[in-house]
RNA sequence: CGCGGGGUAGAGCAAUUGGCAGCUCGCAAGGCUCAUAACCUUGAGGUUGUGGGUUCGAAUCCCACCCCCGCAACCA
C-alpha cells in the first residue's frame, strides 16, 4: 500500500498578486496530498511560480525594479499566501530556478532531435498598444478597440511545435481515460477541441529577452507557456509521471493537448489524470483585477484562521463547478458549521466530562454503539467531492449534538453517571473520528481535537473558533 | 453562428436506470439550560424557465423557444 503520489497544482503566474480564486486549487490540491501521506503513500506535492514572458517583463519594467528581484518579491507573495493557508507543498518550483532551466533546455532540445519542430514564419496583425498580436476577431472597423489604433502585419519567424502530430495519439488516450480527464464536462469539450483539429504552436518567441534562451538559437526564447508547463517534470523528475495536475478551466487546453504532446515529442509518459475545478464568483461577479473584484486570502486567513478558510473554500464551492463565495458566506459557514456546530460540541462535552468525572471515563465503560460509514468520506475525497465529503463529517457533529441532547446528558450526570459516562464516551469517541477525517481539510483543528478528546485527563476546551468581532 | 454548462422554496444547492420533489441557511412556533445567546423538535414556504409532445406516471425522455455563464488556436 506504499505507493507513490505526485500531485501538481497550476503555477501562478506572477503578474499579479494571489487573491482568492487562486487558493481553492491549492486547498483542494492539498487536502489530497494529506490525505495520501496519511495512507502512507509517498506523496509529493508540486506548486510555485511562472515568471518568464514579456508581460513581466514589461511589468518589472514599470514598475521600476530588477525583474529578477520584481520576480522574487511575486514569488514570495505567493509562497507567503499558500504557507498561511498551511498548503503543504513539498517543493515550491520557481520557473527561474536553475534546475528548471536546465530541464527546459534538455527537453525542447530532444523535441527538436526527434523531429517536431520545425522552423517558419509567423504572420499576424500586431497591436503596438497591446505590445502583442491581436486577431482579426478582435478588432472593431480594422482598428484595436483598447487602442483605436490600426494593427500592424508583421511577419517573425518561430519554432513551431507540431501539435497536430500527437492529437489522435492523445485523443486516443483520453477516450480510454488512459489520461483521465475529470470532470467529465470537461473531458468533453476537450475531447470536442481536439475533433476540431490543432494547429502547430509557436513555441519560441524572437522578441522576448526575459526567457530561457533557445540552445541553439539564442537569439529565440522558449515560449512561456512550453516554459511553464515543463515545471511538472522538472520539479518531480524522480516522481514522473505525475497521479494528478490540478488545475483551472482557463488553462485546460494547454494541459490537456499541449503538455500531453510535448511530453509524446519527448519519449515520456502522461499523467495520469488532469483534475480541472471550477472558477470562483466573489459576490456573484467574477474575481478580476481590473474591476478590483478580488480578496487577499491573507486577510480572510488573519482574521477567520487558515482552517476556517479552507473549511469554507472547500465545503461551499463543489471541485467540478462554478461556487460563489463572500465574506457572508465565510461568516455564515464560521458561525453556522464551525462554532455552533464543531466547536459548541466540543465544548459542551468536554465541560460535562470535565464536572462530572473529573474529566476521566471510568475503567470498563463502553461508549453506545457508534455507526459512522467512515468508507464514504475517502471515496468522496477520491472522487474530487469534498463539499460532499464535509457535508457528510458534519452529519456526525449533527448527530452528535443530538445524542447529548436526547439523552439530556446533563441530567444523566445527577441521575445515572454511568450511562452518563457511557454516552459521554461515544461523543468522544465520535468527535475522534470526525477529527481523524477533517485532518486532511483543516488540519490545526483536527490536530486540536484529537489531543482534546483522547487525553487521559479531559478538561473544558478552549472555544475552537471564538465568536468574530464585526 | 459554433461548442460546453446551467435555469428546482426567499438564498445556495440535491434528486441511481422516468415512480410520493429533498437538504442547508434564513423565517415561524415549541423545548432545553451542559455549551461559544450555542443545542434539539416541529412548521410554513415549489404549477421544477416557457410552450408543446411521449407515457399509467416526467425535474428526469423528445421537439421548439426564452434567459444566464464559460470556451472559441499564440490574450502567460
Amino acid at each position: 500500500m506504499n505507493q507513490k503520489y505526485y500531485i501538481t497544482t497550476a503555477i501562478d503566474y506572477i503578474n499579479g498578486k494571489p487573491h482568492i480564486g487562486h487558493s481553492y486549487e491549492k486547498v483542494a490540491a492539498d487536502v489530497l496530498a494529506r490525505f495520501n501521506r496519511a495512507r502512507g503513500n509517498e506523496t509529493r506535492f508540486l506548486t510555485g511560480t511562472d515568471e518568464h514572458g514579456a508581460k513581466i517583463e514589461k511589468f518589472a519594467t514599470e514598475s521600476g525594479v530588477p525583474i529578477e528581484q520584481f520576480a522574487a518579491e511575486a514569488a514570495s507573495g505567493f509562497k507567503l499566501a499558500w504557507d498561511n493557508l498551511n498548503v503543504s507543498y513539498d517543493r515550491f518550483i520557481r520557473t527561474t530556478d536553475e534546475d528548471h532551466i536546465k530541464v527546459v533546455e534538455e527537453l525542447i532540445t530532444k523535441i527538436k532531435d526527434n523531429g517536431y519542430l520545425y522552423e517558419a514564419d509567423y504572420e499576424g496583425l500586431y497591436c503596438v498598444g497591446h505590445e502583442a498580436f491581436i486577431t482579426e476577431k478582435d478588432l472593431v472597423d480594422g482598428l484595436c478597440p483598447e487602442h483605436k489604433k490600426a494593427p500592424d502585419t508583421i511577419k517573425e519567424k518561430n519554432w513551431f511545435f507540431k501539435v497536430s502530430a500527437f492529437t489522435d495519439t492523445i485523443k486516443n488516450k483520453i477516450e480510454s481515460n488512459e489520461l483521465v480527464i475529470y470532470p467529465e464536462h470537461s473531458k468533453k469539450e476537450i475531447l470536442a477541441m481536439l475533433e476540431e483539429g490543432f494547429t502547430d504552436l509557436a513555441a519560441t518567441r524572437p522578441n522576448v529577452k526575459w526567457g530561457i534562451p533557445v540552445p541553439w538559437d539564442k537569439e529565440q526564447t522558449v515560449y512561456v507557456w512550453v516554459d511553464a508547463l515543463i515545471n511538472y517534470y522538472s520539479g518531480g523528475k524522480d516522481f514522473w509521471p505525475a497521479d494528478v495536475h490540478v488545475i483551472g478551466p482557463d488553462i485546460a487546453k494547454f494541459h490537456c493537448i499541449i503538455w500531453p504532446a510535448l511530453l509524446l515529442a519527448a519519449d515520456l509518459s502522461l499523467p495520469k489524470c488532469v483534475a480541472i475545478h471550477g472558477f470562483l464568483t466573489l459576490n456573484h461577479e467574477k474575481i478580476s483585477k481590473s474591476t478590483g473584484n478580488i480578496i487577499d486570502p491573507n486577510d480572510w486567513v488573519a482574521k477567520y484562521g487558515a482552517d476556517a478558510v479552507r473549511y469554507f473554500l472547500l465545503r461551499e464551492v463543489p471541485f467540478d463547478t462554478h461556487g460563489d463565495v463572500s465574506e457572508e458566506k465565510l461568516l455564515a459557514r464560521y458561525d453556522g458549521d464551525l462554532a455552533n456546530g464543531l466547536g459548541n460540541l466540543v465544548s459542551r462535552v468536554t465541560t460535562l466530562v470535565e464536572k462530572n468525572l473529573d474529566g476521566v471515563i471510568p475503567d470498563g465503560i463502553e461508549p453506545t454503539a457508534v455507526a459512522l460509514n467512515e468508507q464514504d468520506i475517502d471515496k468522496l475525497i477520491e472522487e474530487y467531492k469534498f463539499h460532499e465529503a464535509l457535508a457528510k463529517i458534519w452529519e456526525w457533529v449533527a448527530e452528535g449534538n443530538k445524542i447529548v441532547d436526547e439523552n439530556k446528558l446533563w441530567e444523566l450526570a445527577k441521575t445515572d453517571l454511568d450511562k452518563f459516562a457511557s454516552v459521554s464516551k461515544e461523543v468522544l469517541l465520535i468527535l475522534e473520528i470526525t477529527a481523524k477525517h477533517l485532518q486532511p481539510f483543516i488540519p490545526e483543528t483536527a490536530q486540536k481535537i484529537l489531543d482534546i478528546v483522547t487525553a487521559k485527563k479531559i478538561t473544558k476546551a478552549e472555544p475552537l473558533f471564538p465568536r468574530i468581532e464585526a
